[in-house]
DNA sequence: TAGGGTATTTAGACAAGACTAACTTTTATG
DNA sequence: CATAAAAGTTAGTCTTGTCTAAATACCCTA
């Protein structure tokens, strides 16, 4: 049974070892995104090698074994479903999912991500547009842009959904967007984070909300 | 800002003199409740008492100071609505609720609380009927009786239900049960705690999901 | 290739919270 | 009322994970 530091270690081990730079797995780097000093880095590095979680060799980078792998994806799953249930359920804006769901993703029980999972309908994506996990560890290769992300001035095409609820669906075709609609962002409203768009040449508001369930290109 | 092993303390100090044998805050049965060592027991009420949360004298019972009490109703407000949320919205079933609540009441976040008091519409009783703290710490003096843990054989009458879905009102309605309802439990099947009950000389059979929406008295 | 700067490791200390073993106080019993 | 049993306390140790300070290794450049 891990706890819940030697789970934070191995989650900020396999972001800094998956990213596209990957050459990023030193100790120093590793201490400085815990906000931890290298010494204790180090420490822990050490009995993770130990239990075979963590591939460590003396003043080297450092990586995940196999084991380690799947026990940091079973923790991202956790974390990213989280953030899902927190932002489509409870209404949390985007911003204050991650701080809540970094204390949630420690929670041990398979029966309650089961069953959250189930909940929330498999969700694919979380609200940062970030890839869930399956239960066995497989998930989309890479993020998903959002509506929300695209610079003003900037054109772009709808390839998907976030979410299939009928009040969503409903709005959206009620708005004339659909799949391949080509929209450009005019206006980000400071205030809200809304914005104004175009598409076919009609001029549309939308909150930031429905950006960020919407998925573009 | 307390640990969660100060906090696991406080609530079952709560618990210990808040019954209605309070006499039972001795160090040694605070650390039979808590799995551990009375010196472990002593060490910690010595360190809550310098916090100002508990009153606690040498060779004496502890009590909980204003400070202490208000502390644990809060931990005991998110326990009983999170075991309200794992049973209610995820299906998890009577007794698995408790294990999980155990963990999830420890997580920090005010707003999380609110927003799920409020997506769980204010409930007032978890499911095992005890009542649930308000967010000032206010609760209803008493535990509610559900249909499921009246005896066989024994006659109780309806004086509420848990929750007013439309889904679960139409349903007692259409079993032709309503406040003040008569019932005489006839039989409770081991394998599912379903019940065979009896009421104005009709026989009905229903869940223990049922049963436990129930109040009785 | 020899320094010097930077990164890493080691050693030793500390805090929380548990434990065991030994000691003290309280309580109950004859 | 004396004393033994039960309950509570103290002292000292252990583990986890942190820290600082000092030592060591790596690597880049002159």
């Amino acid at each position: 049974m891990l706890s819940k530091n030697e789970e934070d270690y191995l989650k900020e081990l396999f972001h800094l070892t998956t990213g596209e730079e990957s050459d990023n797995a030193g100790t120093g780097q590793l201490a400085d995104k815990l906000a931890v000093t290298p010494a204790s880095a180090n420490n822990m590095l050490k009995k993770l090698k130990e239990k075979g979680l963590v591939g460590y060799q003396k003043y080297g980078k450092s990586t995940l074994t196999e084991a380690g792998r799947a026990a940091a994806l079973q923790l991202i799953r956790k974390h990213r479903l989280w953030e899902t249930f927190l932002y489509e359920t409870l209404d949390f804006s985007w911003d204050e999912v991650h701080e809540v769901a970094e204390q949630l993703e420690h929670i041990r029980s398979e029966k309650l991500i089961e069953k959250l999972d189930k909940f929330l309908d498999y969700p694919e994506f979380d609200p940062h547009g970030d890839p869930i996990p399956d239960a066995q560890g497989n998930m989309a290769p890479r993020k998903k842009l959002t509506l929300a992300e695209i610079p003003v001035g900037q054109a772009c095409r709808i390839i998907g959904v976030r979410d299939s609820s009928a009040l969503f669906l409903q709005y959206i075709s009620e708005l004339g967007l659909s799949l391949k609609s080509e929209i450009t962002v005019l206006e980000k409203i400071a205030f809200d984070n809304s914005l104004r768009i175009l598409s076919e040449g009609r001029e549309i508001q939308v909150s930031e909300k429905f950006s960020l369930h919407v998925f573009v290109r």
